[in-house]
DNA sequence: TTGCTCCTCACGTCACGTGAGGTGGC
DNA sequence: TTGCTCCTCACGTCACGTGAGGTGGC
């Protein structure tokens, strides 16, 4: 053990403030290397000090402490890195959407009047390979890929042919509250019966039949609440909204181009069919 | 008044979550454009949605909600892009600054090893043109631009030659705690007395005598604590620290260049004078 | 009438910052 | 001995999310 500083020089060191590292002990963050059982003052190695400087960097990034704990405690050189990489892909990801929602928000303000039609429309009974399961908002994103990865990969396996645009079903619960159902599907052929392994959660059924008022959705996601919020002021002049899941089919999506700017997402607003 | 419509439709029309709406009408961001006396019921205006995704795109962008509202409450159209303009610019500012601490780690973690040498110097009592203030750690950045600034055109109002590089003294309780004195200062000739407006922030001072630990830091001010590391454990080891502020000149720095990788930092550490 | 929506507390989250009040070390 | 450093609570921050327990509306 070398040389052993306090926690104020220590702070002046390293540039975190002393509240930081008592924090940071507290969390078994960074522990000092001796506490006096009397006093309870805390003393650093200055072997430390880079340690410290690792963390100030990853927390300048935001990484949660817990992650970077793992960083730390990573038993070799390749798990670090690996952690390290993933961190900065959400970095990324992020820096992505926030530049996404910088250009959302000047067409917003600009604002691009795009007209809008609605169409009432009967859904049949369809049948369709699925995955349905509960899931919270943070994780919809991933949820969603994952799952149409799942889909499209069944598919291929059981040379499978799909008849129409993916789509999916949401529960009202998912906006009234962080969680809720989701289902997304693929139309499949009725007479075609894919193998679908057992235990997964690939499931064959019949999309329940629907009354739906429906709009479209031109753009990348980030914008979907403004179709959302022209058709549910329609409906509430113009129909019956009833309870049931939102029904959105992608017309035009990420599986087609991956320029955001042209994809087309049906939303399909449950109502009382008025119109028989 | 147009329709009004619940919680619960205003949520799916919106993609806030009830509890969100519900805060945002506790803090007077959203308010519902009525409220049932008996039930305590929130009704919003299908009007307000527009509104409401105004917020979301700004809540987003890690818009603080009070500037949320003051934005909505610009009188005019002219306020409000003021203010989104200075949001959007300190997104981009935050932009640069993820930017450069990914560079960074990534410099920490390949561990470009730069070899440091210390220097004992005398620093004498030398007439400076100075701005000090308590300032708090996030404030810093901004004041030290904005103190320069002022100290720069004081210089050229009165004719001035300054007769070295830009300095700064910092007390370490910026470092301990979140908030401390510092003083920036352009040296002048000492037979020249500039004319300083009273009651400004502005004054002509000596900087006081000291004894300091001196180690240069290269490149972008983001890094500078593995200069102060280096110094912590140098003079710990093998010298002898005392209290007092900080002292940093910039030898090169903004002024004289864009390029951060060029930039040199002298910091002086005090230290009680061993070799006299 | 049932079941769903809506309500109000009260508390939790995350990473610290802000005091208050008190002790220890040079 | 003074004055500075350090300590431990307890509470505050920000923007909500998570229940608990209860009422209202169709």
């Amino acid at each position: 053990m070398g040389d052993v500083v306090t926690i104020g020089d220590f702070s002046r060191m390293t540039h975190l403030s002393v509240k930081t590292l008592r924090y940071y002990h507290q969390v078994a963050l960074l522990v000092p290397v001796e506490i006096d059982a009397d006093s309870g003052y805390r003393y650093y190695d200055i072997a430390q000090v880079p340690t410290a400087q690792v963390i100030r960097r990853f927390r300048d990034l935001d990484m949660p402490v817990d992650e970077v704990r793992e960083v730390l405690a990573a038993p070799d050189v390749a798990t670090r890195n690996q952690l390290i990489s993933l961190h900065l892909e959400r970095i990324e990801r992020q820096l992505d959407q926030t530049q996404s929602a910088v250009t959302s928000l000047r067409n917003l303000l600009e604002g691009s009047e795009v007209p809008l039609t609605v169409e009432h429309r009967s859904m049949n009974q369809i049948p369709v390979l699925a995955i349905g399961e509960s899931v919270s908002r943070d994780e919809l994103g991933s949820w969603w890929s994952a799952a149409f990865g799942e889909l499209r990969q069944a598919i291929r396996n059981n040379d499978c042919v799909v008849v129409g645009p993916p789509g999916g079903l949401y529960e009202t619960d998912l906006f009234l509250h962080e969680r809720g159902d989701a289902l997304v599907y693929l139309p499949i052929q009725s007479e075609v019966n894919p193998a679908v392994p057992s235990g997964g959660r690939l499931q064959v059924m019949n999309l329940p039949e629907s009354e739906l008022a429906i709009m479209t959705h031109v753009g990348p996601h980030e914008d979907i609440d403004l179709t959302y919020g022209a058709l549910g002021s329609y409906v509430t002049t113009h129909a019956l909204g009833i309870e049931g899941p939102v029904h959105e089919r992608y017309l035009i999506c990420e599986f087609d181009t991956s320029d955001a700017s042209q994809w087309r997402t049906e939303i399909g607003w449950p109502i009382f069919q008025t119109v028989p």
